[in-house]
DNA sequence: CAAGATTGAAACCTCAATCTTA
DNA sequence: TAAGATTGAGGTTTCAATCTTG
């Protein structure tokens, strides 16, 4: 493995790769910890002001942004990490809140649809006024504006590297490719 | 809140706000796809070569790292991100594993720690290469190492505007405080 | 009463198996 | 046979209530 680390006091004068000891692990544990700490906040907010979890919030947010206002449940898995029976679940959950109504997809008979409801859009609409607030207050306005741009960059490295598989270990839809405005 | 979004394709000139249609906010949607892919990557490579999931291990690890290899299970809730209850029934699988014991505090009686066993120094020490090896090659090699630091600031940053309260709502020990290597 | 820790109930997510259709 | 989606079972985490001790 790497160098020495103080689990065993080895003392080993080798090179580069990572020792527990760190200085260079400290980004990856603050990433950690900015995450759950921020996600955690997040998820909160909304929950008390708009009565949806951050999962649930995003998955209205995709729906919201496809093209009729629908999409596959496959595509709302890769946009919402989450597995493909995770979000049947998560969609049986906003289907009963009304929220969102699932629909044959007419192409393929295989296929189902979540449709956003205008109850949902309604819903998305005011939830989306705390979380931004939360995005901006947490995350954009704690970093500098420059930091912000390397941050990006950073991340889409990082999730090449580490990506390529979703949940179910399926090839992901490149999750990268740009989002398009509901027209 | 913000702007317009493209929810509601308002065409708003305003300032600096977050827009759900982003740009600004493809860090953050990074950030959050970054952590996803990562923690689950680590956490099937410690699974299928050590039997232990991330949490496990870096329960393993704070543990390893305290002084007498040991911690009240309260501290040890802080460091590994978990709810009091979260690290109760987390130890508990440990010490069902033979990893972890649990012993009384002798200066509280209220108090429990939990204590590395030898088998769970032997299961740190060998899981810690297949770790190490991972953050190295999937986040640290990702990113410039100038970009590392700077990531660094920025989630200790973050980790301050939302925090200050851990998953039970309770101000948390500032885990930013220095861990001492173990003697 | 407050703090440390645990417990019961429930929420959420994943894996593997299943069903239906391409 | 493979792909889209759901279901059953199981694992992990949290909340609220509880018990014990300071």
């Amino acid at each position: 493995m790497a160098s020495q680390t103080t689990i065993d006091a080895a003392p080993a004068p080798s090179a580069p790769p990572a020792s527990s000891t760190d200085d260079r692990l400290s980004a990856w544990r603050g990433f950690l910890q900015a995450h759950a700490r921020l996600v955690r906040r997040l998820d909160t907010e909304l929950r008390a002001a708009h009565a949806i979890s951050l999962p649930e919030y995003e998955a209205l947010l995709h729906l919201g942004r496809a093209p009729e206002r629908r999409l596959r449940m496959t595509q709302l898995a890769g946009q919402v990490l989450l597995s493909k029976s995770g979000v049947t679940r998560l969609v049986d959950r906003l289907v009963a809140d009304g929220l969102v109504e699932r629909s044959q997809c007419p192409t393929d008979a295989r296929g189902a649809e979540a449709v956003l409801t205008p109850a949902g859009l309604d819903r998305l609409r005011s939830a989306a006024t705390t979380h931004l607030d939360g995005v901006d207050r947490y995350f954009m306005s704690a970093v500098d504006p420059d930091d912000l741009a390397v941050i990006d960059r950073a991340m889409d490295a990082i999730s090449r590297r580490a990506g390529d598989v979703d949940p179910d270990g399926n090839p992901i839809a490149d999750a990268c490719d740009p989002i398009e405005p509901v027209p």
